[in-house]
DNA sequence: GAAGAACTAGTGAGCGATTATTCACTTGCC
DNA sequence: GGCAAGTGAATAATCGCTCACTAGTTCTTC
């Protein structure tokens, strides 16, 4: 059936992309966190955010820089807002309240950056402990402190961390599986008790 | 050099690999491991076993059956003991004592299997809850029965599930990293107080 | 128990398909 | 005109898998 005419724009002549480089982002956000980096493809990627594969390229040196970046992003972020929240004055309870609230939020301010950080974590935390700087490092550091204070019970700082961030992290994890619906900062409170539970616990 | 006569075998024949299926199941997790499963190729996994290619293919039908069967090895295990451990009779803190106790074991008992399962997760596990028998699952069920019992205090299910599997599993997953050293059963106490603490938070 | 047929499991060169990346070209804005 | 950004066909490399072949073991028959 052919079509009625047409306003005057020629018809098989499609519109060069604009703003390539956000519509690359969230597309390939998406086909990492659901396929994985490895099994998403430039081709992929690229017709899913409307644009051409080369586009790619003037914005990253390639699919693994694209992906380091993205992971970065949050990994950065994150360590930075540890810091703030663990750092400042106040009580302990403060303290994890703040931190929780603010990494509730960074999740539900963008929620697929925040899955993608929390899916390839395995692929871009390295498998020693070169760093001091990132978010488990710091959180190591800052239970250790407040075992020696007596703040907390004396054992094993790093199983402690472990631990705490554990009980939020899976929460998140779970959130990325569709098993648990709304924003993850209506638990803020759920859990912060507990984190500070297993702080106390033992 | 001329070698020494030597036995009567002919210096450049190659003996033929026996047993390939275990080389390639130990050589594929590792790789998996440390690489990704799309990462690992089936070239890298026949050569750190010691047998060509084609092995793999009389054994499995191809890189992502053997990929899923290594996985489901460990997460039908898991079921199982989750059912056992948390359905016998007993306190709440000996039923716990008793999955944490189970879990720390398997993960001792074969690390390799172990890790690419807590690694793996996040590929395998679909992204909704179309099961009804995975480990998740499981523990969800059972915290929604202790909530309504009055056993521990009434809230989101499946956020209280997250948490307290949360304690264990991000241990596991630190300690694939390199930071925590020893066996994961060196701190089944210190798993089941926290989870317990967690569990009766708020 | 010898001969050999039948079967199981290992081999590795080679094939087809896919993929990340490049590059010469084009657009449109300052 | 010059520059930054977008295009997409072409390319070179890689990868999973197949297949014809074979070594070694077990079963069958006399």
């Amino acid at each position: 059936m052919p079509r009625s005419p047409a306003p005057a724009r020629e018809a098989s002549k499609k519109p060069r992309a604009r703003n390539a480089r956000p519509k690359i982002e969230r597309a390939a956000l998406k086909l990492f966190i659901h396929e994985g980096v490895d099994a998403a493809t430039t081709r992929e990627i690229a017709e899913q955010a409307g644009v051409s594969e080369g586009a790619l390229y003037r914005h990253y040196k390639g699919k693994d820089e694209l992906a380091l970046a993205l992971f970065m992003e949050t990994h950065n972020r994150l360590g930075k807002m540890m810091m703030e929240a663990l750092a400042a004055d106040g009580s302990l309870d403060e303290k994890v309240s703040a931190a929780v609230s603010a990494y509730c939020q960074l999740a539900d301010e963008d929620f697929l950056l925040f899955s993608f950080h929390l899916v390839s974590l395995n692929r871009y935390l390295p498998y020693d402990k070169r760093r001091e700087d990132d978010p488990v490092s710091i959180t190591e550091r800052i239970v250790a402190g407040l075992m020696q204070d007596g703040t907390i019970p004396k054992g094993d700082p790093a199983v402690k961390a472990a631990m705490a961030l554990g009980v939020i992290m899976q929460a998140g994890q779970n959130k990325i599986y569709n098993r648990l619906p709304g924003p993850l900062s209506q638990h803020t409170d759920a859990f912060t008790k507990a984190i500070l539970a297993v702080l106390h616990s033992s």
